[in-house]
DNA sequence: CAGTGGTCTAGACCACGCT
DNA sequence: GCGTGGTCTAGACCACTGA
């Protein structure tokens, strides 16, 4: 297999607050997902990587890391780094958001935001995420697409104290990375429920399939390690293209 | 909360192969598992780990990474790093058959069997439980009922080699007790799969619902502990009145 | 403001897998 | 031997938190 050229001396630099060694993951990242770079091909070694983006081993193997935790990429030492086979489907238990569930099944994860406003809490809402009714949370409607195709579409509400300067940051990635990241929340686990919706026209319209079409639904809350529930989303999916895989366990723990 | 301290310094120096951030993470996480530390600490800080262990700030926070990906300690940006909680009850979502589950969800479960036959194994039945094409297997379709309603149509397959006398049991109840309790079948776990699906006439009648009615339909198979698959499943459950919900968390490796 | 974790540099040497 | 990833150093500056 031969070894992967970067085509061209891509700039990462001090752009505006993001981070060298996310900026590199970035690149690479798309680099794979945009099948560029296939399933068992090298990538570039550490050192040209080094010298590709002007930066150093250490941001660069930090880059690498964050690939290797997404399953984007494996390492062999004494050999290189190689692109991972992608993930067919999510068997395991874990939490993931959109973008990284379906980064780890090998597809491209898109959005369009739709709307994002502040907003008071409704009766639903504010019982999911154990707020008063009326306490202002973050409302963040996104078209999603995999491959440039609409594949759902999610509303997702943050407690507006969580997280007030939500409004003001780039949405159009993973949500969990944000709230991770810059917000420092200890995500630790969530409850998702499944059932069969409808789409109303406007959902349809959206989705590019007929009005009236059902829908996968996922609802789902998502708490901290200090039991503070951060998320509620409702989550409309193609009825047609979308499905969900558990792996369920008979034994009762300890017998 | 006050800060813990270290009692002692430990050495940690070129223990024959041992990396240092390894046995850095080791004897932090001795701390923790032993209760030395308790949850919610705030351990020492990098700077003081550094101080203590005579290691660099980078072996440092590459053995707190560690720990962060196994979910032991946490770090707060401008704060400090904590012991984090333990994870209550990690037990992935429990396999039950439709018996089990209504009883669980305090219903009354029943059932109408529709058929049950001795049939040659399609292709996909074939794939799904590991056995030749052609090879008989055992149909078992029944109509599902919770408190006298209908609420899904179940069509199992099991391989006829697994339990030949099948065809003459009692099937109307718990098909998991009776691969467990008569068959001895050690039951270890599933891979269920939900999608939407449509209802064809005669299964929306059946149902009472209306025809082209969609369904939330789960796939399921499931193995025993020796990992032969003995049971696969596919049930079209009434769109409106079903659904399913399980807990997920979060393990993040690295970030 | 001081203190914390977050990011980053420019090196170094080691362990491993190949030829 | 050579090139790869694995480990490690001794600094530096930044971003965030809390008093």
């Amino acid at each position: 297999m031969t070894k992967m050229e970067m085509q061209t001396r891509d700039k990462v630099k001090k752009r505006q607050g993001i981070s060298l060694y996310y900026q590199v993951a970035e690149v690479l990242r798309e680099k794979i997902l945009s099948g560029h770079w296939r399933p068992g091909d090298q990538i570039p070694t550490e050192d040209e990587l080094c010298e590709l983006f002007q930066v150093s081993r250490t941001t660069v193997r930090y880059a690498l890391s964050t690939l290797v935790s997404e399953g984007l990429i494996y390492r062999k030492q004494g050999q290189g780094t190689y692109v991972a086979e992608p993930t067919l489907e999510q068997v395991s238990p874990q939490l993931l958001g959109f973008t990284e569930e379906m980064t780890q099944r090998g597809v491209r994860p898109d959005s369009r935001i739709l709307a994002v406003e502040k907003v008071p809490a409704s009766e639903k809402v504010a019982e999911k995420l154990h707020v008063q009714v009326g306490e202002f949370v973050i409302l963040i409607k996104r078209l999603r697409l995999t491959d440039d195709e609409p594949i759902g579409i999610q509303t997702a509400y943050v407690p507006f104290a969580v997280c007030p300067s939500l409004l003001n940051d780039d949405l159009s990635g993973s949500l969990y990375a944000l709230l991770e990241r810059k917000y420092q929340l200890h995500l630790d686990n969530a409850k998702d429920t499944y059932y069969v919706g409808m789409l109303r026209d406007e959902e349809a319209r959206l989705l590019e399939v007929p009005s009236g079409s059902a829908a996968f639904v996922v609802e789902r809350i998502t708490v901290t390690s200090d039991g503070t529930p951060v998320e509620y989303v409702r989550s409309f999916m193609r009825g047609d293209r979308y499905k969900v895989s558990h792996q369920l366990s008979r034994n009762k723990s300890f017998g």
